[in-house]
DNA sequence: CCCGACAGGTTGTTTTACCAAGTTTGAGAG
DNA sequence: CTCTCAAACTTGGTAAAACAACCTGTCGGG
């Protein structure tokens, strides 16, 4: 139990008010609980801020290339599959530009990731060069073309690899694939981007912490 | 932009902390901003609130077991398989109580849910009958046993399934598995209980939203 | 012995007042 | 015409005070 909010603010010479605006924050952020009449209790949550919060799709977007050695394997306009054309609400068999990595860990081949834009969002930007990024990928397309992220819609599937992924990603060919497409979009849920994220399950698996609602 | 503090306060009779500790809470959501000097501004995120965040290890401990149809396929003492044993900090082959439920979805096989509890867990609840609970598991466990779930660990893997497996799902046997374990702990990080979904990869996918830090 | 009223603690919420810091605008000096 | 600077706006934050709702023990009376 914490010491009231009375001694609170005698000891820091401080207003009541103060003392339980400070106190609202370490309860929005969980670490403790107050009950009308009876007084605030610490609830402990060290445990939340040991374990990272690790969202893949997230994670793509705001290190730098720069950061994880790898090699570009593709970067140009390609039609787009199925589903990325529905993640950014496009035309079936439209046109985007793709930026498709091969990002390699100890030296070997590790995972793929593949960067979608709309053909008008990715010029005058660089990542249509064959150089690697010294920018987050956020950073660059928010300062270059002016639009903000603001939200990610994150579909995880598994399915077998094909055999060109299997050659790039030097994996064994009855071992699944996990797939990850982020959709990034602004606030008014208009699709930005489309980052798909190829990892061997037999080396990669997903790990993330949330509160319990 | 959105009126001033000043005309805000007037309008609705109320004071200016009021004012502000609304402000607060839309800002703190995400629906408006706020800069020093200049005012507030709709940021607008009808968007976040219309994708639902959606984790699959919460949505099997809250809701009932009686809302989804199914058949248990197994309860009682089991050896523990070396990941359930080191997501429950417990010895390895050590035993503890498993509740394994087939559902189904329009009459189908769709997914294999299993609960792994310690044995000190279980006792005096009713997850070792045979009976679907009316309640949800969390509900439950908190209520009988005296325990707060706090934050959930998931991990997300993706294999190939067993021959067992493809029975009891009439599933492909070319087709991968997707494995989900949540493993759900109190606030000082002691793990309770631990959930493993295995959801077959041509018949699901996972799909969450969240907002970009 | 039991039970209810009450007093004194707690948090929840709002009001009024004042000052600080950042932005914009316009009037006046040059 | 241009520049400077002060005034008037904005949000950010604190202080002191009051009342409401809730919990818990104590002190009675039955």
């Amino acid at each position: 139990m914490l010491l009231s909010e009375h001694q609170l603010f005698q000891e820091f010479g401080v207003s009541r008010l103060t003392v339980v605006a400070a106190l609202r924050v370490l309860r929005e952020q969980g670490w403790i609980e107050s009950q009308q009449g009876k007084g605030r209790f610490v609830r402990g949550r060290p445990a939340m801020a040991s374990v990272e919060s690790n969202r893949t799709g997230q994670a793509y977007l705001t290190s730098p290339e720069t950061d994880s050695p790898g090699e570009l394997v593709e970067a140009g306009a390609m039609a787009l599959p199925n589903r990325v054309a529905a993640l950014l609400d496009a035309q079936l068999k439209s046109k985007a530009f793709l930026r498709r990595r091969l990002v390699t860990r100890e030296g070997e081949p590790s995972e793929l990731v593949s960067l979608w834009l709309p053909l008008e969002l990715s010029e005058g930007t660089d990542l249509t060069s064959g150089e690697a990024l010294p920018q987050g990928i956020r950073q660059h397309l928010q300062s270059r073309k002016g639009v903000r992220f603001d939200h990610i819609v994150e579909q995880i599937t598994a399915r077998m690899p094909t055999a060109q992924e299997v050659k790039q990603l030097g994996m064994p060919k009855n071992v699944p694939l996990l797939a990850v497409f982020g959709a990034v979009r602004d606030a008014s849920s208009r699709p930005l981007v489309v980052v798909e994220v190829l990892l061997p399950a037999d080396r990669h698996e997903l790990e993330d912490a949330y509160p319990v609602a």
